[in-house]
DNA sequence: TATTTTACCTGAGGGC
DNA sequence: TGCCCTCAGGTAAAAT
């Protein structure tokens, strides 16, 4: 499931491809990926036709390709959703939703494939605002904005901007379970259920312990936690079960075998050997364990 | 206002 | 072999 790290090898990934890159030709295969775009597919593939991407920027699991004016076209990869890039008329991929045809100055004419099993990300053009704290919008521009659709999503843990003090007023503000907070991507983005489950195993918390009643010790450590996790699994090139999740060029990520929580129910805690549980969480699973993760 | 639940979607895998 | 059921989960809208 592309989290942060996952998103992050993609955005890596296109950066040098599209930057400065014209569009030659879209074609909108589906028009369910553009469920966040407010045109139809024609009016998508117009507005883009022609135009120069001028680079790749991510804010937690938010991508987008700046076009040149105030323009850009926002990327979200859902649960299954993939930015490949391929030769000029390659055959279509299994999921193909759209194919944006470029021409590069330096490397010539490629593809950029979306491809997206089960439809829950999309694509869009949208208009580019200042950010309210007047930092780089994301990783990979220096610019100071985002689009409208990505305003309201905090910044990510890896971020330099991340404002930590923001986050643990909210942190104290919520009488939620805390495992809520991690994946509430208006307090911090980047984190997915893999990542959240992670950072709390690693930091002895149990995920349903009310947010509002962590000791700051305990927030120190997660938010380090958090960040540690994340930076692993980037350094690994993210976390693959199966073909769900690739890099541009449709490669794995590594990281699915150094995950300690997540997926390993009934197996022992790396830690202390009790065997991992599995709990249902809000129409998803918790993995954690039960005698390292106390509930306070 | 703050928090919780639901809809959206397809394919893999288990049970029978 | 094939059918039915459950599960996976990010986001935003709807409900409480």
């Amino acid at each position: 499931m592309p989290e942060l790290p996952e998103v992050e090898v993609v955005r890596a990934g296109l950066e040098p491809a599209v930057t400065g890159a014209r569009v030659l030709g879209v074609e909108v295969l589906d028009e369910r990926a553009l469920t966040r775009h407010s045109g139809g597919g024609e009016d998508f593939e117009r507005r883009l036709a022609g135009r120069t991407l001028i680079a790749a920027v991510r804010r937690g699991k938010f991508l987008w390709l700046p076009l040149d004016d105030d323009d850009a076209v926002v990327g979200h990869l859902g649960m299954s959703g993939q930015l490949l890039l391929r030769e000029p008329g390659a055959p279509r991929e299994r999921h193909e939703r759209v194919r944006i045809e470029l021409a590069h100055p330096v490397h010539g004419e490629l593809a950029v494939v979306f491809a997206d099993q089960r439809t829950f990300g999309s694509l869009a053009i949208d208009v580019l605002v200042p950010t309210g704290d007047g930092a780089a919008g994301g990783a990979g521009s220096s610019a100071a904005s985002v689009p409208t659709q990505v305003a309201h999503i905090a910044r990510d843990p890896v971020d330099p901007a991340f404002d930590e003090a923001r986050f643990r007023t909210a942190l104290g503000r919520k009488h939620v379970q805390v495992k809520r907070v991690l994946l509430d991507q208006t307090v911090i983005s980047g984190i997915g259920n893999i990542y959240a489950d992670e950072a709390l195993w690693a930091a002895r918390i149990h995920p349903e312990t009310f947010a509002d009643a962590l000791p700051s010790r305990a927030v120190n450590r997660m938010l380090a936690e958090v960040r540690a996790v994340l930076e692993r699994a980037l350094a690994e090139g993210g976390t693959s079960f199966d073909a769900q999740y690739v890099n541009v060029n449709g490669q794995a990520g590594y990281f699915a075998r150094s995950l300690q929580a997540y997926g390993r129910t009934g197996q022992p805690c790396p830690r202390c050997g009790t065997p991992l549980v599995r709990v249902s969480f809000t129409n998803r699973s918790s993995h954690f364990c039960p005698r390292c993760q106390r509930r306070r």
